[in-house]
DNA sequence: ACGGACTGCGCAAACGATTGCATTCAATTA
DNA sequence: TAATTGAATGCAATCGTTTGCGCAGTCCGT
């Protein structure tokens, strides 16, 4: 700018007028500034920018923290919050918090001190303080949840219909003739898991079955399920279906089932939860929840700009909850 | 700054540079200093800091432009970029190019305009115009290629070894007694395309066996691939081996093949390229060259610090190559 | 007692933009 | 003719830091 105003014979301020098109300079000088701006491929220093108006305008990079990011679903929510904040003029400073309490509050600093214009997180599973949550709503930087929410902090988030999901899939298994559905859950102190174990209690009770305990199992990885289903198996009175709480869960029990001889979907019904690359995969296809991460990322950050934007009061916490859509697929008998 | 600088009746160059440790404010004031603005909890604004250094010090940001989010290889490159970037104190901008052009040089805009230290980039699919590359360059922004490198550019770019990974798997299809191996690659307009067709070639030729044309086709997907394969196993001289292009591609030739009646891996072996989450979810599990996206990622990340921080030249481009291992699994027999 | 060196600190100019207010000059009005 | 008005532009402060330079004051040696 000061280039233009010396080569141009005038005063940066009226350079900076003209190049925001303000009406108090005369056209003509208006329209040369501007132009020799392009020919000479001038464009703003953002910093500078930014620093004038840090007191008014907020910047326009939104952080996300994600626990990991080689993962299906973490990597669909970021698609969906990439898309929606591009095409709303924000952009993603993206870290990933490795399930780390301490990574977690080192990142929530670092994005504080770069002034993002807000933050969308799912916390680590290891979290259990929330005072760098709060140090941020009180910083002034709005803070919308998914997937992970923190029920202690009254803050907006996004989260999947964990507890219809679980109950379609559920009275789906019931529907197609099953009686004993094993339930493979993740550690209650996390909402999404006592969601859906709520979701799998009340489709049983809906259906005059009763809930067996020995059937309910905590366990979220495809090593887990490999261990202990066999001994599921191996009961007097053995499962006839699983649900488990997501799909790599339900890939393991797929593979111990399979190698011991039972037919699936005909001996045992299986289904899982996510909807990921894995679901086409495996050999029946499985049958499973659409988790439908796109939709809650773009939701989230819906959520975080409008917050930012002033459409949404910080005050009111902004809960939106995802259908999930059963697919019904080769692991489960069709009704 | 101010504020501490007025209750503590000193000037705000003071404050500046006791916080800063400097030798030339005396020991006691310094600790008083430090120790008020530890209690009122302030922090430095980096815009201005940014601001005040931007001649010198570039800031810590990395851009990071990836074709797609949801994807196995991609993630895991990110992942590898994330751990290295944040280890060494940086952050990253993230932006997807959804595969095209045009938003790939928007991106390139928004970063250079936001001031990112450097950009670690893989090409759109139909990038075939570089400008917005130089353009970069020439604005003194380092530029990292992964994945799709520019060839026309010669630019710093960190690729797995295609061709030995090709070659060594289709070597392995041989001696476990293939003789009329398949080969789907993607269009070969992409290097890495080209590389991998190589590899199958040279390894036929190293067993001498002749490269049949029939045998080389396009095809990256499972939808194709599950629609052009079996007409291949209907040939007269079916083939005994596929190599595909990557995981999901062979997914398909293997669901296929299933299908219609044949045993893998002793009437046809199938092999991939990626060892994602599928690879371990089909029924046998696939056989698969490791692509170490994580590692791809961290030497990405590696060079483009090295490029900011001046420990690495700009004038040589830095070109490295991420080894990659055959993973045998069972849709191929053991040696 | 005076010059030099050193210590500890403040002034003010930068970084690159924006913007309220003052200024200039010409045209219009009384 | 003098006053009023309006349009077009410039001045200078501001955003929050950093930093070269200069200015006091103290201490020492001669």
């Amino acid at each position: 700018m000061k280039d233009i105003a010396r080569e141009l014979g005038v005063s940066v301020a009226t350079v900076s007028r003209a190049l925001s098109d303000s009406p108090s300079i005369s056209r003509e000088r208006r329209q040369a500034i501007q132009q020799f701006a392009r020919e000479h491929n001038y464009f703003p220093n953002v910093i500078a920018e930014q620093l004038r108006h840090s007191r008014r305008n907020p910047s326009r990079a939104i952080g996300v923290i994600v626990p990991e990011l080689v993962h299906y679903y973490f990597s669909s929510i970021l698609d969906g919050i990439e898309s929606e904040a591009s095409s709303r003029g924000y952009h993603l400073i993206v870290a990933k918090s490795n399930e780390s309490y301490e990574r977690e509050v080192q990142i929530c600093e670092a994005m504080l001190k770069n002034k993002v214009c807000g933050i969308i997180v799912s916390q680590a599973k290891d979290t259990e303080r929330y005072d760098h949550f709060e140090h941020l709503t009180t910083a002034g930087v709005p803070l919308v949840f998914y997937d992970r929410i923190c029920p202690a902090l009254n803050a907006s988030r996004v989260v999947v219909d964990d507890y219809m999901g679980t109950m379609n899939a559920v009275s789906h298994l019931i529907e197609t003739g099953c009686k004993r559905i094993a339930f493979y859950g993740a550690s209650m102190n996390m909402m999404i898991a006592k969601n859906r174990f709520n979701g799998y209690r009340d489709a049983l009770y809906k259906y005059g079955l009763t809930l067996d305990e020995d059937l309910v199992r905590i366990c979220d990885n495809r090593a887990d399920a490999e261990r202990i289903t066999p001994a599921m198996m191996h009961m007097e009175n053995r499962p006839d279906a699983f649900f488990a709480v997501n799909d790599e869960t339900a890939i393991g029990i797929l593979s111990v089932v399979k190698r011991m001889g039972y037919t699936v979907p005909d001996d045992v019904s299986i289904c899982g939860f996510t909807n990921g690359f894995r679901a086409t995969v495996c050999d029946p296809m499985l049958t499973t929840v659409e988790q439908r991460g796109t939709q809650v990322g773009k939701e989230a950050a819906d959520i975080l700009i409008g917050l930012v934007e002033g459409t949404l009061s910080p005050d009111h916490a902004e809960k939106r909850i995802v259908k999930t859509r059963l697919v019904i697929r080769g692991t489960t008998r069709h009704p």
